[in-house]
RNA sequence: GCGGGUGUAGCUCAGUUGGUUAGAGCACCAGUUUGUGGCACUGGGGGUCGCCGGUUCGAAGCCGGUCACUCGCCCCA
């Protein structure tokens, strides 16, 4: 640790910043709220199995990007990678599979520990939809309906395009693996090295490949789609259909997977072009055998997860501070009643500050600087005479206004 | 974890072939101005040149290491 700097991939978010963040999570709470969502807020670190047993004990999640330690009871703690696995653990925990479907919204840090790049880091933000109950494919519609809501209020409709895929149900899925590993175990001496690797791994990933090698094998390989059984069709064609129908635009990418182990059927990537290899702006997928793996009732699920970070950095959106009242007192009995006089204004609700330091005209200066609505100046003949000088820094125009009717001259 | 780039004041950047107290603009603070604003003038604070070591009479500039950021890969929000 040399100097005071935070520790690599963590960092301070305040300013413009911050105001942006807080609008991107406030614009999340609005949509979700008229999409039924409620708050479930969960411990930002749990056991180490509650993470490691659904992820996947060879997801890179799992492997090498958790922030894992004993604690002094000797527990063996994570601070969360991800919000899907406390979410289902809480839902167990709280027995909410009497009140199905569950709709449940959250946000806050995630911490995983990488190579940090803009748009990309250690600890970061993140709002989370999960939708707990049968599983029926409407749901999912109504799921990428909502990031579609929450992504077009932050002005992002045309920033971004929907990459959508099926994964299949489990039994889909598996036949799919094996006939690529077939296929791809057939040219295993031309595949990069990374490929190499996922065929053990991951095998679905090496679609994914950005190796130009590769990207010719991927060409011939196997498709998903023709591995489906009529079940996983109907439900990925239902899907479609539903989105159609609310006006979602989408592109059905075969190529998109995803790397954690419990995703079956929908999956789905809201991406732009925008921020170099940190495209993936917000993502999510179906779960279904999610909440068993981990202990609990036989109870589907679909969520996603949107990077606020990226968001915000997209969006540009910001919340405008409310403009202030700055507070002027000008000698020892003004600085007195500028105390009464604040209360009075911020208990009507105003937001209220005191310059206290420098002339007059510093002071308007400053209060001008920072997009105050009006100065209020109390001098010691102010107070003498029970009035204080009110100046609309708009107009520029000012009057004498009693103490006692200053909050309703200020509403006006 | 792998490969490339960058690092001088709060911000944007100068700084000659290594040469003595490291500069500018913006921003900030104060005064002109205890009673009227975004202007002007005057002044001021702020940098161990990311950090450590090496070469040298002498290093912001050269060499090595390290840290951070950044771009790409891996992976992902």
């Amino acid at each position: 640790m040399s100097k005071l700097q935070p520790a690599r991939g963590t960092r301070d978010i305040f300013g413009d910043e911050a105001r942006s963040m807080t609008a991107v999570v406030e614009t999340f709470r609005k949509v979700a709220t008229t999409y039924g969502f409620e708050e479930m807020a969960t411990p930002i670190f749990e056991f180490t199995e509650v993470f490691k047993r659904p992820l996947g004990e060879a997801s890179d999640v799992v492997s090498k990007e958790m922030y894992t330690f004993e604690d002094r009871g000797g527990e063996e703690i994570t601070l969360r990678p991800e919000f899907t696995a406390g979410v289902c653990r809480a839902f167990i925990s709280n027995g909410l599979q009497q009140h199905l479907p569950c709709r449940l919204m959250s946000w806050g840090p995630v911490f995983r520990y990488e190579r940090p790049q803009k748009g990309r880091y250690r600890q970061f933000h993140q709002i989370n939809a999960e939708l707990l109950g049968p599983e029926t494919p409407e749901f999912d519609v109504d799921m990428i309906a909502l990031a579609w809501s929450l992504l077009k209020a932050l002005g992002l409709g045309d920033k971004v395009v929907l990459n959508l895929n099926t994964l299949g149900d489990i039994e889909s899925r598996m036949a799919y693996r094996d006939a690529l590993v077939s296929y791809f175990e057939g040219f295993k001496d031309k595949l990069s090295e990374d490929s190499v690797r996922r065929l053990t791994t991951n095998p679905l990933r090496i679609l994914d490949s950005k190796d130009e090698g590769d990207k010719l094998l991927v060409a011939n390989a196997p498709l998903l789609s023709e591995h489906l059984n009529d079940h996983s069709r109907q439900f990925f064609e239902t899907v479609c259909k539903g989105l159609d129908a609310v006006g979602v635009p989408y592109e059905h990418n075969e190529r998109l997977v995803r790397g954690l182990d419990y995703y079956t059927h929908t999956a789905f990537e809201f991406i732009t072009t925008e921020l170099g290899a940190q495209g993936t702006v917000l993502a999510g997928g179906r779960y279904d055998g999610l909440i068993e793996k981990l202990g609990g009732p036989k109870v589907a699920g679909i969520g996603w997860a949107g990077g606020i970070e990226r968001l915000a950095m997209l969006s540009n959106i910001v919340t405008d501070a409310e403009r202030s009242i700055v507070l002027v007192p000008m000698g020892e009995a003004g600085t007195l009643k500028a105390f009464t006089v604040a209360d009075d204004l911020r208990t009507a609700g105003h937001v209220v500050t005191a310059d206290r330091s420098g002339n007059l005209g510093k002071r308007l200066t400053r209060a001008a600087k920072a997009n105050a609505r009006y100065a209020i100046i109390i001098g010691d003949d102010d107070v003498a005479a029970g009035t204080a000088m009110l100046k609309d820094l708009d107009s520029g125009e000012q009057s004498s206004v009693a103490f006692d009717a200053l909050v309703a001259a200020v509403k006006a």
